[in-house]
DNA sequence: ATTATTTATCGTATATTTGCGATATAAAAT
DNA sequence: ATTTTATATCGCAAATATACGATAAATAAT
């Protein structure tokens, strides 16, 4: 890769990427939908439901909480993870921006594709 | 890695994972910003708009192109690419099963987040 | 016909991600 | 106090992704 051209992004840019890389994995598609429809809680059961070892998942976990998709807290000897709604809304929304940046579009062509 | 586990998924979780992963790198966000506020068109203009080589950037076009989120036709001497917005929008309304999931979900408590 | 322009692909170096066994940590059960 | 249970972290191997120079391919311009 000889250098990493990440920062030469705008901010909101990075932003999004780095959402959209966080669920770039089956594995972190398959949490979600566990804790979605959990609603909340769910500690080590979503290992249970993987088929990946327990390492692997707890580091899929930290991913989605690095980036706040989740959220996680200690519950005595037990984890307990739930989707962070208000993160999940926010990156969902940002998909937006595409449709109306193509409403004042500069050319409406479609000459070609 | 070992051995790839990602076909121990649902195909609908691998589905959503690579399109998902076809935008999360900051040039391919940057790429489809640039066709949504041209519409259609632009061929090598965006290669001018990113801080990137002309062989990088065909390679982003060519993995957004590869999940259908965008499309490209040759164009003489040029190359014309622009977003497939059925794609697109398809991808985007996936979202929208993750709030269903938690509406009938098993417990509501919110208990521990 | 030759040259210039545009874009895709190849090859390769480096960076990052993925997966998991082993181990650490910390609370609960005995 | 010791053992069991639950989860996070470390360290490493293998797989993928990223970046780009060099080059190929194909059209347009001269």
């Amino acid at each position: 890769m000889a250098i990493n051209r990440k920062m030469d992004f705008a901010a909101d840019e990075i932003a999004l990427a780095d959402l959209a890389k966080a669920i770039s994995h089956p594995a972190r598609i398959a949490i979600l939908k566990i804790l979605a429809q959990q609603e909340s809680c769910i500690c080590g059961q979503i290992v249970e439901g993987l088929p990946l070892a327990q390492a692997t998942v707890s580091q899929h976990l930290k991913e989605l909480k690095a980036v706040g998709l989740i959220k996680g807290t200690i519950e005595g000897k037990t984890s307990c993870y739930c989707i962070n709604w208000e993160m999940f809304n926010q990156f969902v929304s940002q998909f937006g921006v595409f449709a109306e940046l193509s409403k004042n579009a500069s050319c409406q062509s479609q000459s070609c594709c």
